[in-house]
DNA sequence: ACCTGAACACCGTTCAAGT
DNA sequence: ACCTGAACACCGTTCAAGT
């Protein structure tokens, strides 16, 4: 059962692809918790040692997942588009890709976090907004739409985990008094984002730094106060 | 060195309190990844076993953490203050709450996204919000600048970490090209939500749902093409 | 009410050695 | 080029029993 059904085990030894599609079995079908090196050792026939030779360890392993989980995102490309629906498309075409697999959210958001992969979907973020703003302006748009797909899709794969273990908590306060489901919650979040970058100044040759729209400033200093 | 500054050590027991204190110690000098059962046990004076009395298991000791981690944010509460300056006051005050522990937005962030804990800084952003909009959307705007909130400060801390451990790595990319700071940075993402909410009708005696502001709606489906 | 002692069932990682 | 065997230094959690 753990060898004959096995793709990747022609003979005795495996590559470092067939180590990491293991993995992302491993990962759909039993969730991330049960992701281990041990257990990804036995699904090859391997002693867990064997998988230091492929990745010098799991925090590696699970950066190169993050990225082809991230790397699977394919949004229509039309290139008539404007930046907006450009980048609209990217972010639904990431959560599409985030909801393939089993907690994939979580594993791009956290090697994201760690400054490992997940560069690909920043990248092309960028690229959509960088049709309507100069590269600093698209640069901190990119990483708050990232943020928030990244955050709302680990809260969506969290609720649908809790829903299959029957685990009947309190409706989820993020959506609390809403009747909409989840996909429409996460186009009101990007369009948010964007309908707020569209009353930016855009500076698409213009290299110089957008200001940033500074709408108030209260509290603003890295120390609490006292009781 | 154990046991003799130990402030919760009167005798030879302890509360719940005196965990929980002890946790918040551990986490902010040594980091999340050496805050275990058995290194608390052990800063405690007791045997690992005796923490399952005060709390069921570990994910319920960080949601206490993350609680109380995020319950230190006391933004300005200024009455006067209308929807934008009171929602950009609580998300400020939330970073700055995150910031004063080492790893404090990843403890509030993987709390959240478990649906434990973490749910005062929601309510609060909520009701600045609801000085605006009907209970729906700030829900949901809400939840979607609470994900940047964390995804934003998680990326900090990261960062801080890394400098500190004089890991000097590539130039961060979601800040790439920009000589601003990350509290600048931080500043635009929140800015960027309450701009586009501002444009979004305020419905804030209505109780019909708002509608979502449809820019555009390419690729909105869950399977991916076939190569 | 709070803790001990002992165990169970695991982890990630290293490293010399094998083929 | 890829893997074994054996070990090291850990984990979270349970549970009967003690005070």
């Amino acid at each position: 059962m753990a060898s004959s059904d096995n793709p990747g085990a022609r003979n005795g030894r495996h590559t470092r692809d067939d180590v990491a599609e293991a993995a992302l079995r491993i990962l759909d079908d039993h969730g991330l918790p049960d992701l281990t090196m041990r257990r990804l050792a036995a699904a090859l026939d391997v002693q867990p040692s064997a998988l230091y030779w492929h990745f010098p360890n799991k925090q590696t392993l699970l950066a190169e997942l993050a990225d082809r989980i991230a790397d699977r995102a394919r949004p229509r490309p039309d290139p008539d588009a404007d930046w907006a629906a450009l980048a609209r498309a990217e972010a639904f075409g990431l959560r599409d890709a985030l909801l393939a697999y089993r907690d994939g959210a979580e594993v791009v958001s956290s090697s994201f976090a760690l400054g490992l992969g997940a560069s690909t979907p920043l990248t092309r973020l960028r690229a959509a907004l960088e049709r309507g703003f100069d590269a600093a302006t698209s640069a901190r748009a990119a990483a708050a739409l990232l943020h928030f797909v990244l955050g709302h899709v680990s809260h969506e794969q969290q609720r649908l985990q809790y829903d299959s273990l029957g685990v009947v908590t309190a409706p989820d306060p993020a959506v609390a008094d809403t009747g909409a489901d989840t996909a429409e919650a996460f186009a009101f979040g990007v369009d948010l984002l964007l309908e707020g970058l569209s009353h930016t100044t855009p500076a698409s040759a213009d290299p110089t730094p957008a200001p940033v729209p500074t709408s108030a400033d209260p509290s603003f200093s890295t120390a609490s106060a006292p009781e």
